[in-house]
DNA sequence: CGATGGTTTGACATCGGTCAACGCAGGTGG
DNA sequence: CCACCTGCGTTGACCGATGTCAAACCATCG
């Protein structure tokens, strides 16, 4: 983990506001001078190479991570060393909730590619969100889509078949690239056949299956990490029946 | 849904103080006067049948809700219809976190036998809240700890088999019962087989042939919905290999 | 150029799902 | 008080989606 180049005052006062990912990063809820404390108590754009990770399962809790560019992945293992990969996760998206509970993570975030971080002291947080109720609101809030989202993960893995899976995966990507501004119908799978099958609770092969099975009906094109989305509609109607 | 007999004001005062739920519960952070007003804001004891519903997926959030006296089942459905039964909730789990995000309940929660819950209006917490950090802060612990236990849920469906589920689950009804100061070899399953099955990614068919293998290797004694727990150490052993 | 690690493909095995019948307990009404 | 009905749970026979194992493929990097 390396620290970006130093940032003038300016450029730091800057970073929160500018910052223009979405909804769910915290500073939307707030304004002004509150604004200003926030962006002085987050650590700015740290950057993470591919593998290195934001927090380790097991290590003691200090921060909350904002993804401002890249992306990670979050896992956890059981005694037998059984992985699951519990979510992906692209800018504006924060990390480290799970740790609230006993100040512990309890999952691991890795970079997937050369990404970048935000850090929030969560102590220093809470001190601002005692004086700022609006903050701590949305923060609420954010903890709550977390659970929405695990929610969402686990109707997944308990009722669809394989091919559901991975268009419904698909079909989320292309949302969240498109609420970031991206191109909806090309995808860029930053993570490994392995991690997806993993998220997906399916085995590589499968995955692999799935996607040759997929190109050839003319839903993807798919060339290695490329994907587009050729038609949306019929990969609508697999996430389905 | 109908709410108990009126309490005298002593008793008013009594209901979070004696609500000795082990530390999940909000009222374990804070003191005095305090308590005095989160205990005025509760609505304590509302009676719940077997299947009535403490809210509905899609309908408008105002509360939280304190399980007190039975069981409850949450669940989830996709636009196919297929549901998914997102936990089983005892006595001190706090049920309502998915619908902070956007003020609608995600999922629906069920009594599974006549139960009580105490009722908690989101916004009078909130404002409680403001004036006593320690509550917002073990608030926070609270949802993180619904964080993980979907993500120990997520584990389960994507890397375990059907055996090594139903002994999970067995374990944990089991320490549960054991942390509400019960007997933790005897287990009464309020929830129907389909219900657990479902929870655990798999059929009925399934679970019953399980729960009849695990009688036969001498691990339980199942009559019905009364589970008695023979051999802790092997049924140990059945959630690994 | 060969080594390496991820990905794809094929052949085969199996766990768990599907379908269908039966059993059992509790409730209801004659 | 018994007979029937109903809903849930159990059991059996069979099947198929997905996992397993093994080999080939192919980009990337030294």
């Amino acid at each position: 983990m390396t620290s970006a180049p130093a940032l003038d005052l300016v450029q730091l006062k800057k970073t929160c506001s500018d910052c223009a990912l979405q909804d769910l990063c915290l500073p939307s809820a707030i304004r002004g001078d509150d604004l200003r404390d926030l962006d002085q108590i987050v650590t700015n754009r740290l950057v993470f190479d591919a593998g290195r990770a934001l927090f380790n399962a097991g290590t003691p809790f200090t921060s909350l991570y904002v993804v401002r560019k890249g992306s990670f992945k979050t896992w956890q293992s059981d005694e037998n060393g059984n992985l699951q990969i519990l979510g992906f996760h692209l800018p504006g998206e924060i990390l480290g909730f799970d740790a609230l509970m006993d100040e512990v993570h309890r999952c691991t975030a890795e970079a997937l590619e050369t990404s970048r971080a935000c850090r929030i002291p969560y102590d220093q947080l809470q001190s601002i969100c005692v004086r700022v109720p609006e903050l701590q609101k949305q923060l609420m809030k954010v903890i709550s889509r977390e659970v929405s989202n695990d929610h969402e993960h686990l109707v997944m893995m308990g009722r669809r078949q394989a091919m559901e899976r991975l268009a419904i995966f698909l079909q989320s990507l292309s949302h969240r690239r498109q609420r970031l501004g991206q191109d909806p119908t090309h995808l860029t799978l930053s993570m490994s056949r392995a991690d997806l099958a993993n998220y997906l609770g399916l085995v590589v092969e499968t995955v692999s299956r799935l996607f040759t099975r997929m190109q050839e009906m003319g839903v993807l094109e798919v060339q290695r990490k490329e994907v587009t989305i050729l038609d949306p509609d019929r990969l609508c109607d697999l996430m389905n029946g």
